[in-house]
DNA sequence: TTGTATGCGTTATCAT
DNA sequence: ATGATAACGCATACAA
């Protein structure tokens, strides 16, 4: 069966949205009256309030954001800054971060820089222009060149990834606490020998997890010089890459813990491509617990980021800021859980 | 060691961003004047527009965007509306959409409806309240439940997935030419029973992958009753379920072809669960080319978005239709390209 | 409880 | 080429 489908008609004018005046005409009072019965309602008598509410109903009528932003000197709307929105962590913060904001009349704009400074500047002149109340940096650095120290940036508050020298507040998990776990797991599965993959000189967040990696070295009794370290910047190509090092070594360590599952996912498929097997031959523990992770061969252990909590808790807080508070904590950290798959054994000896 | 953080000063009353008046005063001509150097730069002599500019320059001064929209009636945002951002191909339409939007004075706003009709009126609302002059839609059926009939929606144009039943322009692949790729390789690889995995009632681009498939199969004169058609909807676990229904089954295909890489994942997961081969026992190709694509075990074979041009495409099209023009093409398809990884062999007889 | 009037920062029209 | 000014839609101080 044809269903017939069902067109829009297309006015050739566009019918005007309707405005607090056509309301007030509408409900036989003045605008200022509308205006009260949407804001203070109590202000309003009950059945001017009723004759208003009808109005509005007929009309449509919805309060035109930028005039009243303008009135009122500020917008509803957040910005939230990252430099890659593709990051299999974003969207569930975001939705946190969206939630929050949405219960206290606030909307989310998103902005995402691809790490070019150029489009930091222009976010940077999004805000100035007033049209976002606050901000949101989803990013380990910020992302506005050297601009940043000059302006007024509005509130703010990192999420997800300290921000590294800005002296900006932060909501996010317990990196070292995290890392803690992780070690401790990989520790108590027997490994003595554990190589920590995914350093950074430039990203907070994984100098936190690689101090958690030698505090449970340190814990175990580890002397120093066994300790593993390589550099990475979090992707799947920075592990394979950490591998690749590794293997020109004469002592490999038995277990690889890796600053983010995308790293972990690297190193797996390095030494896949070497012909060993995980956990067979190494260990391999993640952090962040991206969907993918899950999906891996074999599924990764790893530390399970609470996402959406960070996000609700972030914006809650930059909320607060506009609200004139002044929290006293310059740091929420959210302890997050390990979640064990079967990509940890316990060490084998090889003979390579 | 507790090393002491850097707090940001903070000024009791933050400097109010410069206005037109300030720059007018600092160069001592009207505003009127100011915003004629600034948008007509042409009307105005050369020495007072070097005055201007460094007024402008001095103070820092950026248009405000709410009263500039409040006196034309129009804001410079587009609202870009998708049920999950988390989706892998949306982050490089993304970029597309705001390469070209940028470049014509637009900002691109984004909305995540999570599937939640709820949602989707908030975003009704906010479009309603003149916030944005266009709207983009990535998603395959309009997001705003029934009010979208009743309601104007400014102009509109679909992505990556033509709106189901909106009578709405679109930009996107030509899923029907890129699925004939697919099928034609698996065809001339010597397979001869291939499966198509993903068709969907309500996903208009699956539906054309799987005619494309059909054309395909029609084309090599391999009969109807021969071909085997799954639904799916095009996730990992979709995919992973058509492979314990088809296995339920006497006769199995020796190549899956499937509506999305994500599709592809799970089938290829169901397959390796059962101690398959790919593509030793069987042959798997996808649609999109996902990021993951190219890491999967084996990489997989797959029809390439050209996800940035079409985001370009796109937002061109809108700002055509905003600028009062009316596109003859409903449609504008382009062209994608088969890339060949190795995940397809030959077909091999089996024993079950 | 309700109405009048002002101004938020811009752009555009109309003078000059 | 430049300036004065009205209007965009709204929220609120002040009057009534």
């Amino acid at each position: 069966m044809v269903r017939p489908l069902i067109f829009r008609t297309f006015h050739v004018s566009q019918s005007a949205p309707a405005t607090i005046e056509e309301v007030a005409r509408l409900a036989q009072v003045s605008i200022a009256t509308v205006s009260r019965a949407i804001h203070t309602p109590e202000k309003v008598s009950v059945s001017t309030r009723q004759k208003v509410n009808q109005a509005i109903a007929i009309t449509g009528y919805t309060t035109n954001a930028m005039a009243r932003g303008l009135r009122l000197g500020r917008s509803n709307m957040i910005l939230v800054v990252a430099p890659d929105i593709g990051d299999p962590n974003f969207s569930h913060i975001l939705a946190g971060l969206e939630n929050e904001a949405r219960a206290h009349g606030y909307g989310v704009l998103i902005g995402h820089t691809q790490n070019e400074p150029l489009r930091g500047m222009e976010y940077l002149k999004f805000l100035n222009s007033g049209q976002a109340a606050g901000l949101i940096l989803f990013t380990g650095t910020l992302p506005f060149g050297h601009q940043a120290a000059t302006t007024q940036l509005p509130p703010t508050v990192g999420v997800f990834e300290p921000v590294f020298n800005g002296g900006i507040p932060y909501v996010g998990v317990d990196d070292l606490a995290g890392a803690r776990k992780t070690v401790d797991h990989l520790l108590s599965a027997g490994h003595r020998s554990i190589a920590f993959i995914g350093d950074s000189r430039t990203r907070l967040a994984y100098q936190r997890r690689r101090e958690g990696y030698e505090e449970g070295m340190q814990a175990a009794g580890i002397e120093p010089k066994r300790r593993i370290i390589i550099d990475g910047d979090g992707t799947v190509e920075s592990g394979r890459a950490a591998i690749e090092q590794l293997f020109m070594r004469d002592t490999l360590p038995t277990a690889f813990m890796c600053a983010t599952d995308q790293t972990a996912v690297g190193v797996m498929l390095g030494l896949s491509a070497r012909g060993y097997d995980v956990p067979g031959d190494f260990s391999v523990t993640g952090f962040d617990d991206i969907p993918q992770a899950s999906f891996t061969q074999p599924p990764l252990t790893t530390i399970r980021q609470p996402r959406s909590i960070i996000g609700r808790k972030a914006m809650a807080l930059l909320l607060a800021l506009l609200g004139g508070e002044r929290p006293e904590d310059q740091e929420i950290l959210v302890m997050p859980d390990l979640v064990v798959r079967s990509s940890v054994g316990g060490p084998r000896q090889r003979s390579l």
